[in-house]
DNA sequence: CGTTTATACGGAACGACGTTCCGTTTATCA
DNA sequence: TGATAAACGGAACGTCGTTCCGTATAAACG
Protein backbone atom coordinates (compact mmCIF):
# COMPACT_ATOMS: atom_id res chain seq x y z
CA UNK A 1 0.00 0.00 0.00
CA UNK A 2 0.92 3.48 -0.50
CA UNK A 3 0.80 6.32 1.35
CA UNK A 4 -1.51 8.80 -1.10
CA UNK A 5 -3.16 12.13 -0.10
CA UNK A 6 -1.64 12.24 2.99
CA UNK A 7 -1.18 16.24 2.85
CA UNK A 8 -3.81 17.46 0.30
CA UNK A 9 -1.18 19.97 -0.99
CA UNK A 10 -1.98 22.41 -3.66
CA UNK A 11 -4.60 19.57 -6.19
CA UNK A 12 -3.53 16.82 -7.74
CA UNK A 13 0.07 17.29 -7.30
CA UNK A 14 2.09 14.58 -5.81
CA UNK A 15 3.98 16.87 -4.04
CA UNK A 16 7.17 17.58 -6.22
CA UNK A 17 10.78 18.48 -4.43
CA UNK A 18 11.98 21.82 -4.95
CA UNK A 19 14.85 21.77 -6.75
CA UNK A 20 13.19 19.17 -9.13
CA UNK A 21 9.81 21.69 -10.42
CA UNK A 22 12.88 24.60 -11.22
CA UNK A 23 14.57 22.16 -13.15
CA UNK A 24 11.65 21.04 -14.67
CA UNK A 25 11.00 24.59 -15.63
CA UNK A 26 14.60 25.22 -16.69
CA UNK A 27 14.23 22.34 -19.20
CA UNK A 28 10.96 23.24 -20.78
CA UNK A 29 12.44 27.17 -21.32
CA UNK A 30 15.79 25.60 -22.21
CA UNK A 31 14.40 23.28 -25.01
CA UNK A 32 11.84 26.08 -26.52
CA UNK A 33 14.34 28.13 -26.96
CA UNK A 34 17.00 25.37 -28.22
CA UNK A 35 14.38 24.08 -30.47
CA UNK A 36 13.87 27.58 -32.04
CA UNK A 37 17.12 27.95 -32.37
CA UNK A 38 18.64 24.66 -33.67
CA UNK A 39 15.57 22.77 -34.73
CA UNK A 40 13.77 19.62 -32.87
CA UNK A 41 16.47 17.42 -33.67
CA UNK A 42 19.09 19.54 -31.76
CA UNK A 43 20.99 17.38 -29.43
CA UNK A 44 19.78 16.52 -25.60
CA UNK A 45 22.92 17.69 -24.42
CA UNK A 46 22.56 20.97 -25.72
CA UNK A 47 19.22 21.04 -23.68
CA UNK A 48 20.92 19.98 -20.71
CA UNK A 49 23.36 22.68 -20.95
CA UNK A 50 21.55 25.60 -21.51
CA UNK A 51 18.83 24.39 -18.93
CA UNK A 52 22.11 23.87 -16.13
CA UNK A 53 21.70 20.36 -15.60
CA UNK A 54 23.05 17.03 -16.57
CA UNK A 55 21.91 15.00 -19.27
CA UNK A 56 20.73 12.46 -16.33
CA UNK A 57 18.48 15.12 -15.34
CA UNK A 58 17.04 15.48 -17.92
CA UNK A 59 15.71 11.70 -18.83
CA UNK A 60 14.87 11.97 -14.97
CA UNK A 61 12.18 14.23 -15.74
CA UNK A 62 11.36 13.07 -19.50
CA UNK A 63 12.07 9.81 -19.62
CA UNK A 64 12.38 10.17 -23.39
CA UNK A 65 13.59 12.78 -25.91
CA UNK A 66 10.22 12.69 -27.31
CA UNK A 67 8.83 13.61 -23.88
CA UNK A 68 10.36 16.81 -23.93
CA UNK A 69 9.13 17.67 -27.09
CA UNK A 70 5.49 16.68 -26.71
CA UNK A 71 6.09 19.21 -23.33
CA UNK A 72 7.03 21.89 -25.11
CA UNK A 73 4.36 21.83 -27.53
CA UNK A 74 1.77 21.44 -24.93
CA UNK A 75 3.12 24.61 -23.20
CA UNK A 76 3.07 26.41 -26.07
CA UNK A 77 -0.49 25.29 -26.91
CA UNK A 78 -1.31 26.10 -23.60
CA UNK A 79 -0.01 29.30 -23.99
CA UNK A 80 -2.30 30.28 -27.28
CA UNK A 81 -5.49 28.88 -25.70
CA UNK A 82 -4.97 30.92 -22.72
CA UNK A 83 -4.19 34.13 -24.67
CA UNK A 84 -7.99 33.54 -26.19
CA UNK A 85 -9.22 33.97 -22.69
CA UNK A 86 -6.67 37.38 -21.84
CA UNK A 87 -7.63 38.90 -25.46
CA UNK A 88 -11.57 37.92 -25.12
CA UNK A 89 -11.43 40.57 -21.75
CA UNK A 90 -9.37 43.16 -23.20
CA UNK A 91 -11.16 43.64 -26.22
CA UNK A 92 -14.42 43.78 -28.11
CA UNK A 93 -15.08 40.25 -29.37
CA UNK A 94 -14.47 40.62 -32.75
CA UNK A 95 -10.94 42.08 -32.64
CA UNK A 96 -10.15 39.86 -29.92
CA UNK A 97 -11.28 37.18 -32.30
CA UNK A 98 -9.01 38.53 -34.90
CA UNK A 99 -6.07 39.15 -32.58
CA UNK A 100 -6.46 35.85 -31.58
CA UNK A 101 -5.87 34.02 -34.48
CA UNK A 102 -3.09 36.55 -35.89
CA UNK A 103 -1.56 35.32 -32.27
CA UNK A 104 -2.53 31.31 -33.64
CA UNK A 105 -0.79 31.47 -36.82
CA UNK A 106 2.25 32.96 -35.50
CA UNK A 107 2.22 29.89 -33.18
CA UNK A 108 1.46 27.54 -36.58
CA UNK A 109 4.96 29.28 -38.12
CA UNK A 110 6.97 29.01 -35.15
CA UNK A 111 5.98 25.30 -34.66
CA UNK A 112 6.26 24.34 -38.24
CA UNK A 113 10.18 22.01 -37.13
CA UNK A 114 7.72 20.43 -34.49
CA UNK A 115 4.50 19.44 -36.51
CA UNK A 116 6.98 17.94 -39.38
CA UNK A 117 8.48 15.66 -36.34
CA UNK A 118 4.73 15.11 -35.42
CA UNK A 119 3.94 13.56 -38.83
CA UNK A 120 7.33 11.46 -38.51
CA UNK A 121 5.48 8.44 -37.96
CA UNK A 122 6.80 8.00 -34.57
CA UNK A 123 3.49 7.09 -32.11
CA UNK A 124 5.02 8.89 -29.45
CA UNK A 125 2.94 12.11 -30.62
CA UNK A 126 0.11 10.48 -31.72
CA UNK A 127 -1.62 11.88 -28.75
CA UNK A 128 -0.60 15.42 -29.79
CA UNK A 129 -3.05 16.10 -32.52
CA UNK A 130 -6.01 15.36 -29.96
CA UNK A 131 -4.50 17.47 -27.21
CA UNK A 132 -4.18 20.31 -29.48
CA UNK A 133 -7.54 20.09 -31.20
CA UNK A 134 -9.00 19.70 -27.41
CA UNK A 135 -6.91 22.64 -25.94
CA UNK A 136 -7.64 25.28 -29.51
CA UNK A 137 -11.20 24.53 -30.49
CA UNK A 138 -12.91 25.06 -27.52
CA UNK A 139 -10.91 28.47 -27.27
CA UNK A 140 -12.20 29.65 -30.73
CA UNK A 141 -15.52 28.57 -30.23
CA UNK A 142 -15.69 31.02 -27.21
CA UNK A 143 -14.45 33.63 -29.22
CA UNK A 144 -16.43 32.94 -32.13
CA UNK A 145 -19.64 32.84 -30.48
CA UNK A 146 -19.25 36.02 -28.49
CA UNK A 147 -18.77 38.05 -31.71
CA UNK A 148 -21.58 36.00 -32.81
CA UNK A 149 -23.76 36.96 -30.33
CA UNK A 150 -22.36 40.60 -30.13
CA UNK A 151 -24.20 40.47 -34.13
CA UNK A 152 -21.14 41.01 -35.83
CA UNK A 153 -20.15 38.14 -37.57
CA UNK A 154 -22.22 35.35 -38.75
CA UNK A 155 -23.32 32.35 -36.62
CA UNK A 156 -22.92 28.85 -37.52
CA UNK A 157 -19.03 28.64 -38.61
CA UNK A 158 -17.06 25.43 -37.34
CA UNK A 159 -14.35 26.23 -35.35
CA UNK A 160 -12.65 23.01 -36.95
CA UNK A 161 -12.88 25.10 -40.43
CA UNK A 162 -11.32 27.85 -39.30
CA UNK A 163 -8.55 27.05 -37.27
CA UNK A 164 -7.45 24.80 -40.19
CA UNK A 165 -8.49 27.53 -42.40
CA UNK A 166 -5.94 29.83 -40.94
CA UNK A 167 -3.15 26.69 -40.78
CA UNK A 168 -3.28 26.43 -44.89
CA UNK A 169 -2.78 29.98 -45.12
CA UNK A 170 0.75 29.61 -43.45
CA UNK A 171 1.39 26.50 -45.45
CA UNK A 172 3.28 28.46 -48.33
CA UNK A 173 4.95 31.07 -46.72
CA UNK A 174 7.97 30.26 -48.01
CA UNK A 175 8.65 32.87 -51.06
CA UNK A 176 5.92 34.67 -49.85
CA UNK A 177 5.67 38.59 -49.04
CA UNK A 178 6.09 38.77 -45.32
CA UNK A 179 2.74 40.32 -44.30
CA UNK A 180 0.71 37.53 -46.77
CA UNK A 181 -0.77 36.22 -43.45
CA UNK A 182 -1.65 38.65 -42.25
CA UNK A 183 -4.02 39.94 -44.98
CA UNK A 184 -5.28 36.89 -45.55
CA UNK A 185 -6.26 36.31 -41.95
CA UNK A 186 -7.95 40.13 -42.65
CA UNK A 187 -10.25 38.33 -45.52
CA UNK A 188 -11.22 35.97 -43.80
CA UNK A 189 -12.04 38.39 -40.96
CA UNK A 190 -14.42 40.41 -43.29
CA UNK A 191 -15.84 36.93 -44.58
CA UNK A 192 -17.04 35.88 -41.15
CA UNK A 193 -18.74 39.67 -40.68
CA UNK A 194 -20.05 39.61 -43.79
CA UNK A 195 -23.49 37.80 -42.91
CA UNK A 196 -23.78 39.70 -39.70
CA UNK A 197 -27.14 39.48 -37.83
CA UNK A 198 -26.28 43.19 -36.94
CA UNK A 199 -26.10 43.72 -40.83
CA UNK A 200 -24.20 47.17 -39.88
CA UNK B 1 45.63 16.51 -68.80
CA UNK B 2 43.39 13.23 -68.68
CA UNK B 3 43.17 10.53 -71.44
CA UNK B 4 39.07 11.42 -72.10
CA UNK B 5 37.05 8.96 -74.61
CA UNK B 6 40.13 6.99 -75.40
CA UNK B 7 37.92 4.26 -76.06
CA UNK B 8 34.24 6.17 -77.06
CA UNK B 9 33.10 2.79 -74.99
CA UNK B 10 29.41 2.25 -75.13
CA UNK B 11 27.99 6.18 -74.33
CA UNK B 12 27.93 7.97 -71.83
CA UNK B 13 29.49 5.76 -69.31
CA UNK B 14 33.13 6.14 -68.12
CA UNK B 15 33.75 3.23 -68.25
CA UNK B 16 33.17 0.91 -64.68
CA UNK B 17 34.88 -2.20 -63.18
CA UNK B 18 32.78 -5.23 -63.64
CA UNK B 19 32.59 -5.89 -59.75
CA UNK B 20 31.19 -1.52 -58.87
CA UNK B 21 28.71 -2.18 -61.24
CA UNK B 22 27.29 -5.46 -59.71
CA UNK B 23 27.73 -4.37 -56.02
CA UNK B 24 25.61 -1.29 -57.24
CA UNK B 25 22.99 -3.08 -58.89
CA UNK B 26 23.31 -5.61 -55.60
CA UNK B 27 23.14 -2.48 -53.39
CA UNK B 28 19.53 -0.97 -55.12
CA UNK B 29 18.27 -4.28 -54.72
CA UNK B 30 19.21 -4.91 -51.03
CA UNK B 31 18.02 -1.07 -50.23
CA UNK B 32 15.03 -1.73 -51.98
CA UNK B 33 14.17 -5.17 -49.73
CA UNK B 34 15.00 -3.45 -46.38
CA UNK B 35 13.63 -0.27 -47.07
CA UNK B 36 10.40 -2.45 -47.46
CA UNK B 37 11.09 -4.47 -44.54
CA UNK B 38 12.36 -1.73 -41.74
CA UNK B 39 11.28 1.65 -43.23
CA UNK B 40 13.91 3.95 -44.75
CA UNK B 41 15.70 4.09 -41.27
CA UNK B 42 16.89 1.33 -41.23
CA UNK B 43 20.81 0.83 -40.66
CA UNK B 44 23.56 1.22 -43.54
CA UNK B 45 24.95 -1.70 -42.54
CA UNK B 46 21.88 -4.13 -42.70
CA UNK B 47 21.46 -2.83 -46.30
CA UNK B 48 25.65 -3.78 -46.74
CA UNK B 49 24.90 -6.85 -45.03
CA UNK B 50 21.93 -7.39 -47.59
CA UNK B 51 24.07 -7.10 -50.59
CA UNK B 52 26.68 -9.14 -48.93
CA UNK B 53 29.38 -5.87 -49.07
CA UNK B 54 31.15 -3.63 -46.63
CA UNK B 55 30.35 -0.74 -45.40
CA UNK B 56 32.73 0.89 -47.35
CA UNK B 57 31.40 -0.44 -50.48
CA UNK B 58 28.40 1.08 -49.75
CA UNK B 59 29.65 4.86 -49.02
CA UNK B 60 31.94 4.28 -52.36
CA UNK B 61 28.82 4.32 -54.22
CA UNK B 62 26.69 6.59 -52.20
CA UNK B 63 28.44 9.22 -50.57
CA UNK B 64 25.79 9.64 -48.28
CA UNK B 65 22.82 7.45 -46.89
CA UNK B 66 20.42 10.08 -48.23
CA UNK B 67 22.31 9.43 -51.75
CA UNK B 68 21.43 6.01 -51.64
CA UNK B 69 17.41 6.60 -50.89
CA UNK B 70 17.24 8.87 -53.86
CA UNK B 71 18.67 6.18 -55.93
CA UNK B 72 15.98 3.74 -55.07
CA UNK B 73 13.57 6.43 -55.68
CA UNK B 74 14.39 7.23 -58.60
CA UNK B 75 15.00 3.51 -59.71
CA UNK B 76 11.30 2.97 -58.43
CA UNK B 77 9.88 5.74 -60.13
CA UNK B 78 11.90 4.88 -63.89
CA UNK B 79 10.08 1.74 -63.33
CA UNK B 80 6.60 2.89 -63.09
CA UNK B 81 7.13 5.48 -65.94
CA UNK B 82 8.27 2.28 -68.26
CA UNK B 83 5.29 1.16 -67.36
CA UNK B 84 3.06 3.39 -68.82
CA UNK B 85 4.85 2.09 -73.17
CA UNK B 86 4.81 -1.13 -71.86
CA UNK B 87 1.12 -1.29 -71.32
CA UNK B 88 0.13 0.85 -73.90
CA UNK B 89 2.11 -1.18 -76.27
CA UNK B 90 -0.18 -4.14 -75.07
CA UNK B 91 -3.71 -2.70 -74.42
CA UNK B 92 -6.03 -0.52 -75.73
CA UNK B 93 -5.81 3.69 -74.92
CA UNK B 94 -8.45 3.50 -72.31
CA UNK B 95 -7.21 0.42 -70.62
CA UNK B 96 -3.44 0.95 -70.50
CA UNK B 97 -4.59 4.31 -68.53
CA UNK B 98 -6.63 2.71 -66.17
CA UNK B 99 -3.91 -0.14 -65.69
CA UNK B 100 -1.17 2.55 -65.75
CA UNK B 101 -2.75 4.44 -62.68
CA UNK B 102 -3.25 1.25 -60.61
CA UNK B 103 0.32 0.86 -61.36
CA UNK B 104 0.94 4.25 -60.03
CA UNK B 105 -1.39 4.46 -57.17
CA UNK B 106 0.71 1.29 -55.53
CA UNK B 107 3.83 2.95 -56.30
CA UNK B 108 2.39 5.89 -54.44
CA UNK B 109 0.96 3.19 -51.62
CA UNK B 110 4.85 1.62 -51.01
CA UNK B 111 6.38 4.25 -50.85
CA UNK B 112 4.97 6.17 -47.91
CA UNK B 113 8.14 5.80 -46.13
CA UNK B 114 10.25 7.17 -48.38
CA UNK B 115 8.23 10.53 -49.24
CA UNK B 116 7.50 10.97 -45.39
CA UNK B 117 11.64 11.29 -45.73
CA UNK B 118 11.14 13.25 -48.12
CA UNK B 119 9.37 16.15 -46.71
CA UNK B 120 11.64 15.86 -43.47
CA UNK B 121 13.30 19.10 -44.36
CA UNK B 122 16.15 17.64 -45.72
CA UNK B 123 17.79 19.69 -48.86
CA UNK B 124 19.17 16.44 -50.32
CA UNK B 125 15.82 15.16 -51.20
CA UNK B 126 15.05 18.89 -52.88
CA UNK B 127 15.94 17.05 -56.08
CA UNK B 128 13.00 14.63 -56.16
CA UNK B 129 9.71 16.18 -56.90
CA UNK B 130 11.23 17.52 -59.62
CA UNK B 131 12.65 14.61 -61.33
CA UNK B 132 9.15 12.43 -60.26
CA UNK B 133 7.50 15.18 -62.16
CA UNK B 134 9.72 14.76 -65.13
CA UNK B 135 9.37 11.14 -65.52
CA UNK B 136 5.81 10.52 -64.77
CA UNK B 137 3.95 13.59 -65.98
CA UNK B 138 5.40 12.78 -69.71
CA UNK B 139 3.90 9.12 -69.27
CA UNK B 140 0.97 10.17 -68.30
CA UNK B 141 0.35 12.73 -70.72
CA UNK B 142 1.14 10.27 -73.54
CA UNK B 143 -1.72 7.12 -72.23
CA UNK B 144 -4.22 10.60 -71.97
CA UNK B 145 -3.21 11.86 -75.48
CA UNK B 146 -3.87 8.31 -77.12
CA UNK B 147 -7.07 7.73 -74.51
CA UNK B 148 -7.87 10.98 -76.41
CA UNK B 149 -7.57 10.47 -79.78
CA UNK B 150 -8.80 7.44 -79.73
CA UNK B 151 -12.45 9.36 -78.69
CA UNK B 152 -12.67 7.04 -75.87
CA UNK B 153 -11.81 10.38 -72.96
CA UNK B 154 -12.08 14.07 -73.52
CA UNK B 155 -9.45 16.24 -74.38
CA UNK B 156 -7.67 18.83 -72.53
CA UNK B 157 -7.53 17.05 -69.08
CA UNK B 158 -4.42 18.11 -67.14
CA UNK B 159 -1.67 15.07 -66.82
CA UNK B 160 -0.41 16.85 -63.20
CA UNK B 161 -4.08 17.41 -61.93
CA UNK B 162 -4.94 13.53 -62.73
CA UNK B 163 -1.58 12.65 -60.79
CA UNK B 164 -1.99 14.19 -58.28
CA UNK B 165 -5.75 12.93 -57.80
CA UNK B 166 -4.47 9.47 -58.03
CA UNK B 167 -1.99 10.55 -55.11
CA UNK B 168 -4.37 12.21 -52.77
CA UNK B 169 -7.22 9.16 -53.32
CA UNK B 170 -4.34 6.95 -51.62
CA UNK B 171 -3.98 9.14 -49.05
CA UNK B 172 -6.76 8.00 -46.30
CA UNK B 173 -6.11 4.25 -47.20
CA UNK B 174 -5.24 3.22 -43.68
CA UNK B 175 -8.72 2.23 -41.80
CA UNK B 176 -10.41 1.94 -45.63
CA UNK B 177 -11.27 -1.01 -47.35
CA UNK B 178 -8.20 -2.27 -49.32
CA UNK B 179 -9.83 -2.05 -52.48
CA UNK B 180 -11.09 1.42 -51.77
CA UNK B 181 -8.03 3.40 -54.11
CA UNK B 182 -9.26 0.54 -56.99
CA UNK B 183 -13.06 1.68 -56.68
CA UNK B 184 -11.76 5.57 -56.62
CA UNK B 185 -9.78 5.37 -59.58
CA UNK B 186 -12.40 3.74 -61.64
CA UNK B 187 -14.51 6.51 -60.80
CA UNK B 188 -11.62 8.75 -61.98
CA UNK B 189 -11.63 6.79 -65.56
CA UNK B 190 -14.85 7.14 -65.67
CA UNK B 191 -15.59 10.87 -65.06
CA UNK B 192 -12.74 11.44 -68.09
CA UNK B 193 -15.28 9.44 -70.28
CA UNK B 194 -17.87 11.50 -69.71
CA UNK B 195 -17.42 14.07 -72.51
CA UNK B 196 -15.66 11.81 -74.60
CA UNK B 197 -15.83 13.23 -78.17
CA UNK B 198 -17.17 9.54 -80.03
CA UNK B 199 -19.88 10.09 -77.23
CA UNK B 200 -20.35 5.88 -77.21
C1' DC C 1 50.37 -15.74 -70.00
C1' DG C 2 52.79 -12.69 -66.01
C1' DT C 3 53.23 -7.80 -64.57
C1' DT C 4 51.54 -3.64 -63.36
C1' DT C 5 48.46 -0.29 -61.74
C1' DA C 6 44.34 2.11 -61.13
C1' DT C 7 40.26 0.91 -58.94
C1' DA C 8 37.33 -1.21 -55.66
C1' DC C 9 36.83 -3.78 -51.40
C1' DG C 10 36.22 -4.77 -46.29
C1' DG C 11 35.78 -3.67 -41.84
C1' DA C 12 38.10 -1.40 -37.95
C1' DA C 13 37.88 3.14 -36.10
C1' DC C 14 35.87 7.76 -35.10
C1' DG C 15 32.64 11.08 -33.43
C1' DA C 16 27.87 12.19 -32.29
C1' DC C 17 23.89 10.84 -30.44
C1' DG C 18 20.04 8.73 -27.25
C1' DT C 19 19.83 6.41 -23.19
C1' DT C 20 21.31 4.03 -18.78
C1' DC C 21 23.70 3.57 -14.42
C1' DC C 22 25.34 4.63 -10.10
C1' DG C 23 28.05 7.16 -6.68
C1' DT C 24 27.21 11.75 -4.78
C1' DT C 25 24.51 15.70 -3.30
C1' DT C 26 20.55 17.90 -1.37
C1' DA C 27 15.71 19.11 0.06
C1' DT C 28 12.63 17.89 3.44
C1' DC C 29 10.99 16.72 7.95
C1' DA C 30 11.13 15.20 12.65
C1' DT D 1 20.79 18.59 13.28
C1' DG D 2 20.58 14.06 11.66
C1' DA D 3 18.15 10.66 8.85
C1' DT D 4 16.35 9.46 4.54
C1' DA D 5 14.16 9.51 0.31
C1' DA D 6 14.60 12.02 -3.77
C1' DA D 7 17.14 14.24 -7.29
C1' DC D 8 21.56 15.28 -9.40
C1' DG D 9 25.67 14.89 -12.60
C1' DG D 10 28.27 12.99 -15.91
C1' DA D 11 30.87 8.82 -17.13
C1' DA D 12 29.73 4.86 -19.77
C1' DC D 13 27.23 1.93 -23.21
C1' DG D 14 25.26 0.63 -27.65
C1' DT D 15 23.90 2.26 -32.16
C1' DC D 16 24.22 5.13 -35.70
C1' DG D 17 26.48 7.63 -40.09
C1' DT D 18 30.75 8.30 -41.97
C1' DT D 19 35.89 8.03 -42.76
C1' DC D 20 40.30 5.73 -43.40
C1' DC D 21 43.60 2.70 -45.01
C1' DG D 22 45.74 -1.73 -45.78
C1' DT D 23 44.39 -5.48 -48.91
C1' DA D 24 42.44 -7.64 -53.03
C1' DT D 25 41.44 -7.66 -57.88
C1' DA D 26 39.78 -6.34 -62.63
C1' DA D 27 41.74 -4.95 -66.63
C1' DA D 28 45.23 -3.10 -69.78
C1' DC D 29 49.80 -4.05 -71.41
C1' DG D 30 54.09 -6.62 -72.77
Amino acid sequence: MKKLLEHPEKSARPSKRADAQRNTDALLKAALAVFAKSGVDAPVRDIAQKAGVGVGTVYRHFPQRSDLIVAVFRQEVDACADAAATLAAKYPPTEALSRWMLRFTEFVAAKRGLATALHSGDPAYDILPAYYDGKLRPAMEMLLSRAAAAGEIRAGVAPGDLLSAAVSLCRPAYDVAPDHTKRMLALLIDGLRYGAAGGR
